[in-house]
DNA sequence: CTGAAAGCGCTTACAG
DNA sequence: CTGAAAGCGCTTACAG
């Protein structure tokens, strides 16, 4: 039912090459032949098809935005501040959510959904390091979004993972903590957002000449504030003495505090805690969380113009880019003050 | 460079259609044929151009979803159940955020890129009451998603707005609050979910025959932490009296709590605190919320179907639907126990 | 059971 | 400045 550009240059009088050359802006358009096509235009309420459109230009002005899951606040922002990215680019966004599972990614990233789009926003979390070859042989511009995939072909944009976590620990000891918990590692891993962090925490530690403490270490995967919470309720079962807490997420530092203070411990007297994601929710907790501010707009930003720089000139002969967003310690009440008993 | 059928077929050795029965699953094909055609599709790495097939077929099995905004906790939630509904019926989601703007939620609703999708949901933030005529003509079917726009021409699936905030209300009611705040009206809305949330608040007060005090009805919008807690700035300025607050949402309602407390007020001693929309934070809060649980899940699943039914029949004559998902009030810490001081 | 051909609505050389 | 025509990669009647 809808108008096409055959029914507007028919009722114009004109050939659809006429029609076009207005819809485009052309400049070469008598005054009197463009009036006649606007108004052509207006009567019919022409809008165009963009899937004629996208078959015949080869490319669909959509990129995909692959991510573990939207409930994460982490991602919903993040998916917020790609929206955002891509609308100032006149592009729009499919998201996908893998789930974290390794062969929905790969079915993602492969599969006739991503063949559709013009090209990939790709947070991994299934797939994992050194699997990088994966992401040849696709037919569309992947970029890669807040990991770090080791030997990649492909740009990717992400935060100082370890820097950022070696600033939150060194607050930490910085105010007097020094049996500090790594809240966040994933088994083994040591690559990946998990794994660079706790590089990071190991190193301000190491800095500080304090021996790592492997019953500090504690593995959580995924991060989820239920996750955090139980986590926590197994280091208290343990009996592990801590005082400082560096939490690889803002969420499972989240479900952390609520079971610390649930169990009659004091933040930040008794434990200073810093999470990670500055999501909006730190700024309203009870107390207020000290987190890395990973520059997500930066990120989103950074990432668009790149996928999009590659969807342009596939051909650039461009060597893949790495860039570092800059972070920032937003210092709030969980971490101030020093230790109330030394 | 992808291989397109016409390739499968060359080296298959047949002809394009025997491919596309191939691949369609035509139960009609010879063993032999089928093994050759296979083997050409494995070989080439066949995958078909989605765009093709949708300029053909006339459907994308694509769907926009517009929302207001992502960053708020409830529409990432929402986001999130909408697209697992969606890709259980093999349906993709293009987001798109209005921002609650009336003029990018028209243009998002009968701009090229619906043009695109098969249909949309749409949950109507800019565009208010009575507006429902903006909704005709549109050439893609539309399903209102948790709000309620009268007089629409469309389905529409929301919860029970009224009967929720009633709920709540009564809740703090029975344990003995009399001062309650409606917090989060619109200034002079009576039909969205503010609306009708502060409908149902009133009726609760009538009903136990507390007389509804203007200055107790807080005008909050948008809803967010930080909007909710300014809310709260204002009202303990004022020195208005109170004891119990029904939000009529988590965020803003997590926005006061934290104000609440630095100023000294106990919750739930001192005021009785119910929030809306159960999102996953409201269990992690200090204290944990009292809230009514909407159904998102429910009524995502719902408005897919609807939408899909009406994609796949436009002409179905089947009249305008109006789905009220059940609802749920989750009662936690910020609510229980009576006044603490008479 | 399989093939040849039309056509979805655009854009893009190519003429004039 | 404007037109006629090809073709993007599919699906869908229509033949045989």
């Amino acid at each position: 039912v809808a108008a096409t550009l055959q029914d507007v240059a028919l009722h114009a009088g004109v050939s659809i090459k006429t029609v076009t050359n207005v819809i485009n802006g052309w400049p070469h358009v008598r005054p009197q032949t463009r009036a006649k096509v606007t108004d052509a235009l207006d009567l019919l309420g022409y809008v165009p098809n963009l899937t004629a459109r996208s078959l015949r230009s080869g490319k669909t002005d959509l990129i995909a935005l692959i991510i573990p899951d939207l409930r994460n606040a982490y991602f919903a922002e993040l998916a917020d501040s790609v929206m955002r990215a891509a609308e100032a680019q006149g592009l729009s966004v499919i998201v996908e959510q893998s789930g974290g599972d390794r062969e929905r990614e790969l079915a993602q990233i492969r599969g006739p959904r991503a063949q559709m789009t013009d090209g990939i926003l790709y947070s991994a979390s299934g797939v994992r390091e050194k699997e990088s070859h994966f992401l040849r042989g696709t037919s569309r511009p992947i970029v890669l979004l807040g990991e770090h995939i080791l030997d990649g072909p492909t740009d990717h944009v992400t935060m100082q993972n370890a820097e950022g976590a070696y600033a939150a620990t060194r607050h930490l000891i910085e105010r007097g903590r020094t049996r500090i918990l790594g809240f966040g590692a994933y088994l083994g891993q040591t690559d990946g957002s998990a794994g660079l962090r706790l590089t990071g925490y190991l190193r301000a530690l190491a800095e500080a000449g304090i021996a790592p403490d492997p019953t500090l270490i504690i593995d959580i995967e995924p991060w989820y504030r239920h996750t955090g919470a139980e986590a926590m309720e197994r280091v208290l079962a343990s009996g592990v003495v801590f005082d400082g807490l560096v939490a690889f997420s803002d969420v499972i530092a989240l479900g952390a505090l609520r079971t610390m203070i649930d169990a009659g411990l004091r933040v930040p007297e008794d434990v200073g805690v810093v999470g990670f994601d500055d999501i909006d929710e730190t700024r309203y907790s009870q107390p207020p969380l000290t987190t890395i501010d990973p520059g997500r707009d930066e990120i989103a930003r950074v990432a668009v113009q790149y996928l999009r720089e590659r969807i342009q000139d596939p051909n650039s002969g461009i060597p893949p880019r790495h860039y570092l967003s800059s972070f920032e310690l937003v210092t709030r009440r969980s971490s101030t003050g020093t230790r109330a008993h030394a």
